[in-house]
DNA sequence: CCCGTTTTGACAATGGTTGTCAATACAGAT
DNA sequence: ATCTGTATTGACAACCATTGTCAAAACGGG
C-alpha cells in the first residue's frame, strides 16, 4: 500500500498517517463545474492517494488551469462528503484518495523502522459496534493504531 | 489539553491520522539538559498525546522557560529514539505521548457535544497482544478511540 | 436570455514546524 | 574546581501547506 511520503519537505523522515473518510451527510457540492469536473477526472485516474498540492500539478502540468485554493475547496468538500478518503503523510499533509469502498484496515507498525502490516480486524469491529450500542452512540467510526518492535529490530 | 477528539470532527467525521516514531540509529541525545528533563516531567504527567506548542505551553505555564524550538527538537529526538509515539491530530499537527507499554481505557467519544465514555476492553487488548504476537512484534502500544454520536446529540 | 446564487481565483493571512547562528551550558579531562 | 571542545539553546526568520477574503465570472432554473 505505501503512502509513505512524497516529499519530504521536512528534513528528517518522519511517518505515515492514517485516516478514513467518513459519514454519510448526503450532497454538498451543489453544480458541476469544469474545475471540479478536472479534479474528478485526476483522481480517477490516480490509483495512490495525491496531495492537493500534486492534483494541482498534475492539473496544470494537464494544461487545465485550476486555482490551487479550488482544489482544496474541491478535494475538502469530497472529503465532508465522504467521497474519498482522507490520509496525512509524512509532513502532516493530507492527501487524497478516490474512496474504494472496501473493507477498512488497521496497522501495525514497527516503531523502529516502520514496517507496517495490515490488520484486519472483524472482532474488533463487532466489539465496538457492541460498545457503542451499549451506551446508545449512533454512526459509529474509529480508528486504531498499534505500535511496536517488529522482530527484525529487536533482534538488532 | 486532551488532543485527539478536540478541535476538528465538525459535523462530519474527519479523521485522527496516526504516525510512528523512526530511524535506526542508536541513541541519539547525548546531554542531560535542564530543558529536556523539563520536557520528560510533562511527558512523564501527561497521559494523553500532547501537541510541541502544548506542551511549550504547559512548561511556560509551569514559569519553566525552554524555547519553543527547542521542545520541538526534543520532542523529535525522542520520537526519533522510539522514546515517544508520534501521531497526527486533525489539522496535521504531530502529538506526542510517552510511550506506554500497556494501555487500560479507550474512549467513546460524541462527535457532536465531545461527552466520552472512558472504556475497558480486555477482550480487544487480548486480541492485539495476539495479533502483535502473531507477527513477532514486541513491546506493543496501541490506541483506539471510537468517534459516534451520543444519544442526546442524536436526538437533537 | 436573465438573474440570484454559487464558485472561482489571485493574493493575503494563518499556524505549525524547521532553519540559522551567535551565545551558552554540558561533561570529560586536566 | 577549572578548562575546553562540542552539543544545545533561543530568538527570530523562513517555509509550506492550508484557509480566509472578496470582487469577478460561471451555473442553471425560470
Amino acid at each position: 500500500m505505501a503512502i509513505m511520503a512524497k516529499s519530504g519537505h521536512h528534513g528528517v523522515s518522519r511517518k505515515v498517517g492514517y485516516a478514513l473518510a467518513g459519514s454519510d451527510q448526503p450532497v454538498k457540492e451543489q453544480r458541476r463545474t469544469r474545475q471540479r469536473a478536472a479534479v474528478d477526472e485526476i483522481l480517477d485516474e490516480t490509483a495512490d492517494f495525491i496531495s492537493a498540492q500534486d492534483l494541482h500539478a498534475a492539473l496544470r502540468a494537464r494544461g487545465v488551469g485550476v486555482g490551487l485554493a479550488t482544489v482544496y475547496r474541491t478535494l475538502q468538500g469530497l472529503a465532508d462528503d465522504g467521497r474519498v478518503d482522507v490520509l496525512r503523510a509524512d509532513g502532516g499533509e493530507a492527501v487524497y484518495r478516490r474512496c474504494l469502498r472496501e473493507e477498512h484496515h488497521h496497522h501495525l507498525v514497527c516503531r523502529t523502522c516502520k514496517a507496517t502490516v495490515e490488520i484486519a480486524g472483524p472482532a474488533v469491529e463487532r466489539w465496538m459496534k457492541t460498545v457503542a450500542d451499549k451506551h446508545g452512540y449512533t454512526d459509529v467510526s474509529h480508528t486504531i493504531e498499534i505500535f511496536g518492535t517488529c522482530p527484525r529490530c529487536a533482534a538488532a
